[in-house]
RNA sequence: CCAGACGGCCGGACGGUCGCUGUUCGCCGCUUCUCCCGCGAGGGACGGCGGCGGGUGGAGGAAAGUCCGGGCUCCACGGGAACGCGGUGCCGGGUAACGCCCGGCGAGGGCGACCUCAGGGAAAGUGCCACAGAAACAUACCGCCGGCCUGCGCCCGCGAGGGCGUGCCGGCAAGGGUGAAAUGGUGCGGUAAGAGCGCACCGCGCCCCCGGCGACGGAGGCGGCAGGGCAAACCCCAUCGGGAGCAAGACCAAAUAGGGGCGACACGCCGGCGGCAACGCCGGCAGGCGGGUUCCAGCGCCGUCGCCCGGGUCGGUCGCGCGAGGCGCUCGGCAACGGGCGCCCCAGAGGAAUGACCGUCCCUGGCCGCGAGGCCAGGACAGAACCCGGCUUAUAGGCCGUCUGGCAAA
RNA sequence: GACCCCGUAGCUCAACUGGAUAGAGCAUCAGCCUUCUAAGCUGGUGGUUGCAGGUUCAAGUCCUGCCGGGGUCG
């Protein structure tokens, strides 16, 4: 069973500031992912989910934002690296786009800002 | 069967794997205050927090727009009235209340079922009615008629006389023309020409009677028209309204700064003010502290430490889910709705949960296939933020009931 | 949560107290000028006045309900 890391939540506006100003960022079709080291995650990682006006209206939205939520635990929590804050951006896609898609979109985008973790926990020293 | 009118209802279903959250039960761990037992170490009770497991609940008919009406909370206010401002406006009911709903009246539209609209006052006053037109609320452009008449001019005629134009005085408002609108409409009589001048019918106003709680409807009589439109122009009349809003409001309460109290230690000099005094306040000097060190000058600060109190910010808790509550039956009422009885508890998040993914089924469309069927798309409008009653707006598809007009059959 | 303001030609703005073909500048089109272009001159096109109802003889203007922008306060 592969060591899923415990995860945070990032709720206020400087947090995500400083992810967006300090951090990395890859656009992947269906979501944007932005990563930031840090001292305060400590051991765990802390995500926090962003959907703006520009992706529709209040439904789309809360639908867009709750499946970046799912996305977390099996793909996030699993493959990234831990002591990083993490922003999920939602795009206009997000809400529409297959299931599939979405989660290989996470998994490249953790590839590009160079915070994947093998899945296979023994090997890892 | 076709076309249509009105009213009501639903807003995909089932299963699986992972999650979030409320509540409840059990077990385990930690534990402040309070209470109980114990000399004590400690144990227990009620709670609180965390974890695990089980049960159970978890977006809408519009949750939306914020257009009205309330509950609730705080503020203001002795009561009432007037003024101002804002809303509402046929009548009668319903309701906690409403600008909402129901039933009825009136006007307009539709073959019809039905739909749409709305208070009164223009004789309380002010104002506006462009252009056109003579004139828009007071009048006469063209016109019609009479008189002066033997006026004047022209023409016709042998003549008597006649015609046309024109001047003055007077009568009329029928016709023409303008306009959205021109002082009731149609017909007959009447007249020099006309006119409600007279008459009949219709309209209008007043009076009276009948029906109705009423809006209003109907019948009769009288008056002869008593005098245009706009009050979603100002206004008058009637009626309603104190202001703010859950970020209301209440409670708990870090760090830092500042305020107050108590205790310990420290506490010089001069001047002024108050006071009997203890003493307090102010100003100056001295003193102490502040730059890596020393001196001088300047600047800033002024007892020090400890404990406590109150206000208050971040943060947290409550408000916050038993209510003008749902569902069923029944009674009264044409209905809106109300009464009675029984059953039920039905979201409470906090950057914000109520879901993510997969499968089967159900609709709709396209393609393939002779066919059974298969494949691929799509399934509306839209997300609670203190809570109710309405209104308005958005909405794929479907179901039910009542009624109307046709066609066909019996 | 409580409010306010604005929507007029492709763009920026007018239209008095309701009054009749909704104006102006830039842009665009055509012509003149020039060897050509620009500038200049002349003329033209271009509007469901955000939408739907209502009041009125008449609505960009008044009333009601929507739609879309922008802004204020706590």
């Amino acid at each position: 069973m592969p060591m899923d890391a415990p995860v945070g939540r990032l709720k206020r506006r400087p947090e995500f500031l400083r992810v967006a100003q300090r951090g990395r960022r890859f656009a992947a079709p269906g979501l944007v992912l932005q990563a930031c080291t840090s001292a305060e995650a400590g051991g765990e990682i802390r995500v926090g989910l962003t959907a703006s006006r520009k992706v529709g209206g209040a439904v789309v939205r809360n639908r867009a934002r709750r499946r970046l939520r799912a996305l977390v635990r099996p793909v996030l929590a699993r493959h990234g690296a831990a002591g990083n804050d993490y922003v999920l951006v939602a795009r206009q896609d997000t809400a529409t786009r297959p299931w599939k898609s979405l989660v290989e979109d996470l998994e490249t985008a953790l590839r590009r800002l160079g915070r994947w973790r093998a899945k296979d926990p023994e090997k890892a020293p």
